[in-house]
RNA sequence: GGGCGCGUAGCUCAGUGGUAGAGCACACCCUUCACACGGGUGGGGUCGUAGGUUCAAACCCUACCGCGCCCA
């Protein structure tokens, strides 16, 4: 066994143990016996690249996912990549343009060339950077949302929920994307608030007998006004209803109809309605009769004008965006009179939430999943507990999403994705089939043209859970690991991705694809921004793991994860666990150099001395926090009681303790303990807990080491002695401090009145001398003069200092001391005074508070006494 | 407009109805033979405001103020 260094350098071990545990099989090894536990990864896209939101879900996973297996369980990480459809094409498709090409220009099938030889190329990144987080997945078996197996899933998926009704095509407005040209779905959409313009114009009614106003925040849609809407109960406008206007730019002739969705309070009470380009007016179109198929359509796919059927826009409109359209209209609105006023407004924007174009509400024929009929078993999941959600919190938003939910366009036209398994004949018959061969069969002997579209990318991985695990064939991975144990998500994606894979799964497989689901927060800058590459907060996690590993930044992302909170990450935290992975590697060294060596017991060693059973009670308290923490998915908690125990239990205490006194005896505890924190820790910091497990001798990796399972019982007894001992040398420690006494004077405790003490700390004199330059005790039965004294457990200790004493100080401090517990103190009493507290509250409320009045008031009067002796 | 969440020490955050904790920062001391990425000690909070429930409220209820997010 070489000797450690003396500072821990990750970056020296972390690849190669990776490496190690990767090619030796060790993230899932053989355990067709044991029972089952199963993780899915949210398959990152990929083309991607690591950003400090992908790290914090990474370590969450891993985190359990290391424990499990600790635990013995056939734990199975599934891992891989996800296509996803518009992010990877828009990258191609800039990439190439940068030699000049387009991939119209190409055609489909080169143009996928193009994106599986790019896919295969950059696929990679992503994956080796999760390797540098230490995630322990299933690499042998890295899935891709478009392998050919999962591409016949996702057909089988497609065909089978249009024969149960389930998937329809239908013309109606979508969220047409003019950036992009596809439809894209109703999550796609963010609205934001942009400040624009409300235009008030004056329509004349067709028989010139005046006019009427209606308002408008977006002029140039008028090009494909259809009616006028007015509320049925506005008296203003009742007389007019069914009468018609001559539109002042087309001359087209509109009737006034009366539709609730006109607010008489709003404007002039009348509206302009394009059920051709506006949601709200497309459905008062259809209450006023207008069938989809005649709603008038003013642009092209780009959103620019073109004619409509009518062939009423005037012919320089034509070919215009909708910017200059509304610029050319203004002009011959204001020559017509038309124009009554303008005023400033903030108005609620759709914007594409990857182009950041705004949405054009656009006419077509998509596909669509009726999931209203999925939603409801959704829901009942979590109602009925099959789904556990953590934190609770979130069952509301999930229920309140998904009674609402509307049609799910599902076809996006892209070239990039799972095309869509239907065909086409001539006469515009559709055939939906898994295959070409099997559409050919239904349609008989006629041409055939298959749809030019691919599904939206979270159609497919909706279906993640059981694809990846063999579906639709009944392999047996299928059988053992779905459904999955839990699924850690960002809430970001609770609609997009977990309620969809809920929804699918509990379609398809008949049962919930995992039992529980945790959502956790976003991880913000240390202001608390939102991370952008605009604003340039992000931090990049590589540049931290390379600055202070792994570990570190692991531990930090958990022990920030508290339930429902946003992270705020400072990277002084992320330096202050590195300085924990530090103290740990120190702790190894002190250990090694006095003869510690690995334990060869799971099991606690047997063990007289207190200090030894001390510690293993220790850990044993240690361990029940964290199991609870693990079973509650409390992070922070997690973090917290191994820190807690590592630093300020194990170091500060338990080696300072045992300093000078490595009996065989003690080796063996503190080889036994410090295994311990190694395997409790492990899940959290891998990296080093695996390096230090190795510097001592073993015949196997600590990664698949087993979770402790101490069964020994917290020595009472024990445990109260070495917390006396503690609190004599931090009492000692403090009194030092106050009255300035050096550290080279030796001071000698005079325990007043209390042999016993005096003979168990007699037993710790070396302790005493090394940790509060303390001389052996003697028992005395009153305190020298000019002695500092201190009061532990009831028992008065008195340092002589002679000259020494700085008595005023040392008054001021006693007189402190004294006050402290006498507040203390009376405030109990109080509450001990009132009837109804000893009547009402509960009986161990009420002993407690007895037996506290009574330490108090002894530290009191001691305190006071030795007050007194002192003049 | 509807929903969710947050407001606790200078900062970032824990907190079970029984009189407030951590890390960092700060101050002082210590280069003591694991560690200065360290050790020791200390100061610092009327728990957003106002009511209510209770023997007892940071915690439960109501209202308000401020902040954030989601949906329409």
């Amino acid at each position: 066994m070489s000797e450690l260094p003396k500072t821990f350098d990750p970056k020296a071990i972390e690849e190669r143990w990776y490496a190690h545990w990767e090619s030796g099989g060790l993230f899932r090894p053989e355990r067709g016996d044991a029972k089952p536990w199963t993780i899915v990864m949210p398959p990152p896209n990929v083309t991607g690249s690591l950003h400090i939101g992908h790290a914090l879900d990474i370590t969450l996973q891993d985190v359990l996912t290391r424990r499990e297996r600790m635990l013995g369980k056939d734990a199975l990480w599934v891992v891989g990549t996800d296509h996803a459809g518009i992010a990877t094409q828009m990258v191609v498709e800039r990439t190439i343009a940068g030699q000049g090409l387009k991939r119209q220009e190409l055609g489909r099938e080169k143009f996928l060339d193009i994106v599986w030889d790019w896919k295969n190329q950059s696929g990679g990144t992503i994956t080796r950077q999760l390797r540098r987080l230490g995630a322990s997945c299933d690499w042998a078996h890295e899935r891709f949302t478009m392998d050919e197996r999962y591409q016949r899933a996702v057909a089988y998926v497609f065909v089978e929920m249009h024969k149960r009704g389930l998937i329809y095509r239908d013309k109606r407005l979508v969220n047409w994307d003019p950036r992009f040209q596809t439809a894209i779905s109703d999550l796609e959409v963010e609205t934001r608030d942009v400040q624009g313009k409300f235009w008030t114009l004056s329509y004349p009614l067709a028989d010139n007998s005046g006019a009427i106003q209606v308002a408008t925040t977006r002029p140039e849609t008028m090009l494909a006004d259809m009616a006028v809407a007015v509320h049925p109960e506005d008296e203003r406008y009742r007389a007019l209803i069914g009468k018609q206007l001559k539109h002042p730019i087309t001359g087209r002739l509109i009737p006034i109809i009366a539709d609730e969705h006109a607010d008489p309070e709003l404007g002039s009470g009348a509206v302009k309605i394009t059920p051709g380009h506006d949601f709200n007016d497309y459905e008062v179109g259809k209450r006023a009769g207008f069938k989809p198929a005649d709603m008038l359509n003013m642009f092209d796919a780009e959103a620019n004008v073109v004619q409509t059927q009518d062939g009423l826009i005037p012919q320089d409109l034509l070919g215009l965006s909708r910017d200059d359209a509304r610029k050319a209209i203004i002009p011959m609105l204001e020559s017509e009179g038309a124009l009554v006023r303008v005023e400033d407004r903030v108005i609620p924007t759709p914007f594409g939430d990857r182009s950041g174009a705004v949405i054009e509400p656009w006419l077509t024929d998509q596909w669509y999943a009726d999931v209203a009929k999925l939603a409801l078993p959704a829901i009942q999941a979590v109602t009925k507990g099959d789904i556990r959600i953590v934190p609770e919190s979130w069952a509301k938003t999930w229920f309140n999403w998904l009674e609402n939910i509307q049609p799910w366009c599902v076809s996006r036209q892209l070239w990039w994705g799972h095309r869509i398994p239907a065909w086409y004949a001539e006469d515009g018959r559709v055939f939906v089939a898994e295959s070409e061969e099997e559409a050919r069969k239904q349609a008989g002997d006629q041409p055939l043209r298959q749809d030019e579209d691919v599904l939206d990318t979270w159609f497919s991985s909706a279906l993640w859970p059981f694809v990846t695990l063999g579906w639709p064939e009944e392999t047996e991975e299928l059988k053992r690991h779905y459904p999955n144990d839990v699924l850690i998500s960002g809430f970001d994606i609770l609609f997009f991705w977990d309620a969809r894979m809920a929804m699918q799964g509990i379609e398809f497989m008949g049962e919930v694809p995992w039992k529980t689901l945790y959502l956790h927060g976003l991880v913000r800058d240390a202001q608390g921004q939102k991370m952008s590459k605009s604003k340039g907060n992000t931090v990049d996690p590589l540049g931290l793991i390379d600055k202070y590993g792994a570990d570190a930044m692991r531990f930090t992302l958990a022990a920030m994860e508290s339930q429902g909170r946003d992270i705020k990450l400072d990277e002084k935290r992320v330096e202050g666990y590195r300085n924990f992975a530090t103290k740990l590697w120190n702790a190894a060294r002190v250990l090694q150099m006095n003869g510690v060596g690995a334990s060869d017991s799971i099991a606690a060693p047997a063990a007289e001395l207190p200090v030894n059973r001390w510690i293993i009670g220790e850990v044993l308290e240690t361990l029940a926090k964290l199991d609870r923490a693990f079973d509650e998915l409390r992070y922070d908690e997690m973090a917290d009681s191994i820190y807690h125990f590592v630093w300020g239990t194990f170091c500060d205490w338990y080696v300072e303790l045992i300093k000078g006194a490595f009996d065989e005896e003690t080796k063996a505890v503190a080889a036994w303990a410090f295994d311990q924190i190694l395997v409790m820790l492990h899940p959290l910091m891998p990296f080093i807990t695996e390096e230090l497990w190795s510097a001592f001798p073993r015949p196997y990796e600590l990664i698949v080491a087993n979770w402790p399972e101490p069964r020994a019982q917290v020595d009472r007894r024990a445990k109260a002695e070495i917390e006396s001992l503690v609190c004599v040398i931090a009492e000692a420690r403090t009194m030092r401090a106050e009255l300035n006494i050096p550290w080279s004077a030796t001071l000698t405790p005079h325990i007043i009145g209390n042999a016993s003490l005096v003979d168990r700390l007699g037993s710790d004199a070396a302790t005493l001398a090394r940790m509060a330059k303390l001389a052996a005790p003697m028992l005395a039965e009153t305190a020298p003069p000019n002695s500092a004294q201190v009061v532990v457990n009831g028992t008065t200790i008195a340092f002589p200092l002679g000259d020494a004493i700085d008595l005023d100080a040392e008054k001021s401090r006693l007189d402190k001391a004294a006050a402290a517990a006498e507040k203390e103190r009376d405030g109990l009493a109080q509450r001990l005074a009132n009837p109804n507290f000893t009547e009402r509250a509960k009986p161990e409320a009420v002993e407690k508070a007895r037996s506290d009045h009574e330490a108090k008031s002894a530290e009191a009067e001691r305190l006071r006494a030795a007050l007194e002796r002192l003049g």
